[in-house]
DNA sequence: CGTGTTTGACCCGCGC
DNA sequence: GCGCGGGTCAAACACG
């Protein structure tokens, strides 16, 4: 797996240092500026909090830094787990024999783990593993046999979203597509109930959605989008950000929620590597310096939407400028 | 009043 | 054939 070398975030410009970005000579000058003037205890204690709070950030910095170094590392773990799984379940012949399999799979595989899909103890594998037979089988199970052909089209994807636990709305999952709940119920295996929701976005778009709780840990919700949309995104920026937590492994190969990081994420749809806007993740195909500047867009995207960090931006501007309109008229 | 959600009823495939 | 369970429909309802 060589991929982490896409990832090193050590060739990221996080601005881990920002007191050396932000150019010490003014500040500098500004303090001998200073110096002779009455108000040299205050401007002292303003430079000293500036200091503190550039140092502050420099730690973020510094965490934020080693968050995604983690993040890399899980995704390249997930990424080995992916391939070794692909290896042994070639896409194409995993397809047909799900889908052949129908509702026999379903039966054999629940009786393998004990009659129950909550039994495997939070293996991930193997939990996804059911989940992504059931989805099959639901897909199959809908429509007429005679159109079987359309059953090879209709891709199936899933996404894990980390929640509150007492938020007990099943609309959480945004993803930048609007979607209409045409349905609800309660499926015996999982407690909490399953949501039913269509694209409402284009009158003709066949996408479905399925969203219920992850019955491992209530605080994941998990979505399961059937077919592909035959129009363009809304937002799909806005998915990303506004996903406390989100991975999509697509139909394929099974993903642990247990496993999810608890910090923010970001969607990795490794389904769908087809524009540069789809394209979330550093498939192989695509450039290091894409998928970087992927990264880097997240961040700023989830810093631009901290008050906090904007908070305290503006007081460092706001600081700035003051220093210097104060230089100037003195 | 239009749009979206809720929820009970209904449909359909599958196993027994 | 019957019952079960997942998926869908559609009338009632809520909301802006």
């Amino acid at each position: 797996m060589a991929y982490f070398s896409l990832l090193d975030t050590s060739q990221l410009d996080l601005n881990a240092n920002p007191v050396s970005l932000m150019d010490e000579a003014p500040i500098k000058e500004a303090q001998t500026n200073f110096l002779g003037l009455g108000r040299k205890n205050a401007v002292k204690e303003e430079v000293s909090a500036l200091e503190e709070e550039l140092n502050r950030v420099n730690e973020e910095n510094k965490k934020l830094t080693e968050k995604l170094t983690v993040l890399c590392e899980n995704y390249n773990t997930l990424r080995s787990h992916l391939e070794d799984y692909m290896s042994k379940n070639p896409v194409g012949a995993d397809q047909a024999h799900m889908e052949g399999k129908k509702r026999k799979a379903e039966s054999s595989i629940t009786t393998n783990n004990g009659g129950k899909n909550n039994n495997n103890g939070g293996n991930t594998n193997v939990n996804s593993d059911q989940s992504s037979s059931s989805d099959e089988d639901s897909s199959c199970n809908k429509k007429p046999r005679v159109r079987e052909e359309e059953h090879v089209k209709v891709k199936t994807s899933r996404v894990y979203v980390r929640t509150e636990a007492s938020d007990t709305s099943l609309q959480v999952v945004k993803d930048g597509y609007q979607w209409r709940k045409y349905g609800q119920k309660v499926t015996r295996d999982n407690p909490s109930p399953r949501a039913y929701f269509k694209c409402s976005f284009a009158p003709t778009c066949p996408v479905k959605k399925k969203v219920q709780r992850s019955i491992e840990d209530q605080s994941i919700l998990v979505a399961t989008y059937e077919g592909e949309h035959n129009h363009s995104h809304t937002s799909r920026v806005e998915a990303v950000s506004s996903s406390n937590l989100c991975v999509t492994l697509g139909s394929s190969p099974p993903r642990p929620p247990s496993l999810a990081s608890s910090g923010p994420t970001i969607t990795l749809d490794l389904t769908k590597p087809k524009t540069k806007t789809d394209a979330k993740i550093p498939n192989p195909a695509v450039s290091s310096q894409e998928f970087q500047q992927f990264l880097v867009e997240q961040m700023a995207s989830s810093l631009t939407k901290d008050p906090s960090f904007k908070a305290a931006v503006a007081a460092a501007i706001s600081g700035r400028f003051l220093q210097h309109n104060q230089t100037e008229k003195w």
